[in-house]
DNA sequence: ATTGAAAGAGTCTCAGT
DNA sequence: ACTGAGACTCTTTCAAT
């Protein structure tokens, strides 16, 4: 795992790109870089048989969609043990877009968005109740997202 | 806000196949929902001039990247006044990816990506620290994470 | 609003360096 | 390993419905 094998300055410099915005031609890239079209297209190509990038998804907003609430769930299960029948069935939960098993308090994390405030109740007090192995949870409504972007993978010169 | 303004099922079945592939093409995405690429194209075109979607973004692999520890930072801040002055801060810590101004024990809840438990450590003592306003900090180590997906914008029938 | 076809732009391959 | 040019595919436009 992790083995960084063959990854240069600029493999680094095309995802860096790419994480902002995926839909820049691979010429226009190039430019950025001082390399060929063709290049970008060998590297991107190498990425994709790596592994390491996975394609490319749509961003939404989702507030725009009607999306407005996203809350964050601290849970506690009654063993630690149930952490895998407990997260299947979370994730049968469609509201439910992240779960992070984590240290510290809780024993599973999770990032949940709704249409509206009872959405979030209807699926805090309907469906997660129903979850056996569930000792209680803690929710964190987000009043405001004040940042959401991707990790700096290049250092600065 | 949220005006939901002539966003039809097809808007939202491209969005959420587009959501989970941004890759595909108009011709065969058109084939999936029985209408032209032509209209593909149109609605798509649509549904960004409106900035409900905001271009695609490259889906990396962190961990083969060795980015290895994921970690959520609950702060609690000595007024909650102080909440932007914080924000303001640690926005300019690049492992710091994501922030939200929440309800609950915390005031800011941050996410942040490090390639190892030393740069954690760097990032929590020697430049969190630093920041005034903070009053503490309880840290989550994603130990794993099982689930991270796309919201579900269409019902299924 | 959707379509089909044509024009334009981008991706992908490959022989040469 | 990078390049440039050609082949191919996809996006984009537009007149017609």
């Amino acid at each position: 795992m992790a083995a960084n094998l063959n990854i240069d300055k600029l493999d680094l410099q095309i995802i860096q790109h790419l994480m902002q915005d995926a839909n820049i031609s691979y010429a226009d890239l190039g430019k950025k870089l001082f390399v060929s079209p063709g290049t970008v297209h060998v590297r991107i190509k190498k990425l994709q048989d790596n592994g390491i990038v996975n394609g490319t998804r749509l961003h939404v907003d989702l507030k725009k969609l009607g999306y407005d609430v996203i809350a964050f769930i601290g849970i506690y299960l009654e063993k630690s043990s149930l952490y895998d029948t407990v997260a299947k069935e979370l994730r049968k939960i469609p509201e439910i877009v992240r779960m992070n098993y984590t240290t510290g308090n809780y024993s599973i994390f999770a990032e949940l968005v709704c249409k509206d405030i009872a959405q979030l109740r209807s699926v805090l007090h309907d469906q997660m109740q129903k979850v056996k192995g569930i000792e209680r949870t803690e929710t964190f409504i987000s009043l405001e997202e004040s940042l959401n972007r991707s990790v700096q993978v290049t250092v600065e010169e």
